[in-house]
DNA sequence: CTAAAACCTATAGTGACTGGAGCTTCAAGC
DNA sequence: GCTTGAAGCTCCAGTCACTATAGGTTTTAG
């Protein structure tokens, strides 16, 4: 009863993705190397179920994995470098705003069109003008065009 | 005064992108082929900025293709097959609703991290364990891990 | 003690770009 | 109208984040 202690295919299965997937997060140094039988059979704990989680999840949301890889170091960077974990937590605070802006408005034109349906044939979607939109990105490559 | 008719290099530079990753796009016919000058140049209206513009913020956000080339299809389909429009938009609703969820619950964390870090020293950070909550799931992965 | 299911390593392949070589076209200045 | 340098062209090789396959070993249910 002192660990957990699940292979790999479970673990898989419990975040719902591929074993090899989690084979490749160790093979980068994304997910600490488990403990292994005495046959060399990998065993995952509690801990690494709860890092893998959050991995996928992030990645579903589109961070990409050195960005992961930030968050990840929040967690462990328990008060070694305050500074340091403030910053990136700051700047992915706000990549987290502008993404959540973004999907707000498609959700709004997503909804607009399915209510309007509802009265029939739709004419002019605005779907794509919606997430077209430049005010939300991260990047300044707005006033672009002006010159020449 | 017909048509705008911007160069590639522009048009990468306005949505901030590679042009190569514009000419990727064109070959796997997820943006129309533009019109070319004699030389062959590709010359972009403004159309093209925008179904590109779209591309590049769905991608952000974390859509694949796949969905992106749905979203799409959503705008052209003015009214041809409304059913059909009407089960991708639903179902990408209820995507854009799940991420949203998910950024949300990120994002009071990292704001929580941010708030208490002024008072020094914030003990167990919280980051992972809250993406790495499965109620927000697309997958129903959860109750596994309950057999054996 | 089997035998099927799950695991192992190693390597190759895929999707979505990204970079580079080698050549051509465009447009700004003379 | 000619030059010349920036930007464009095609084609192909490389990268990142997985995903699949081959060929063999370990676990575990019966």
């Amino acid at each position: 009863m002192g660990e957990v202690s699940i292979p790999i295919g479970k673990l898989a299965r419990s975040v719902g993705c591929k074993v090899q997937t989690i084979r490749y997060y160790e093979q980068i140094g994304l997910l600490p190397p488990p403990t292994r039988t005495a046959g060399a059979q990998r065993r995952y704990g509690e801990g690494h179920r709860q890092k893998l989680s959050f991995i996928r999840h992030a990645r579903e949301l589109g961070f990409p994995l050195p960005a992961v890889r930030e968050l990840l170091a929040l967690s462990d960077e328990t008060d070694s470098d305050c500074a340091k974990a403030d910053r990136i937590a700051r700047r992915q605070l706000e990549a987290v705003n502008r993404r959540i802006a973004m999907l707000s408005s498609l959700r709004s034109e997503l909804e607009r069109m399915l209510r309007h349906r509802h009265g029939h044939r739709i004419r002019d979607c605005r779907v794509i003008a919606t997430l077209a939109d430049h005010t939300l990105c991260s990047q300044d490559h707005h006033a672009e065009l002006a010159e020449s």
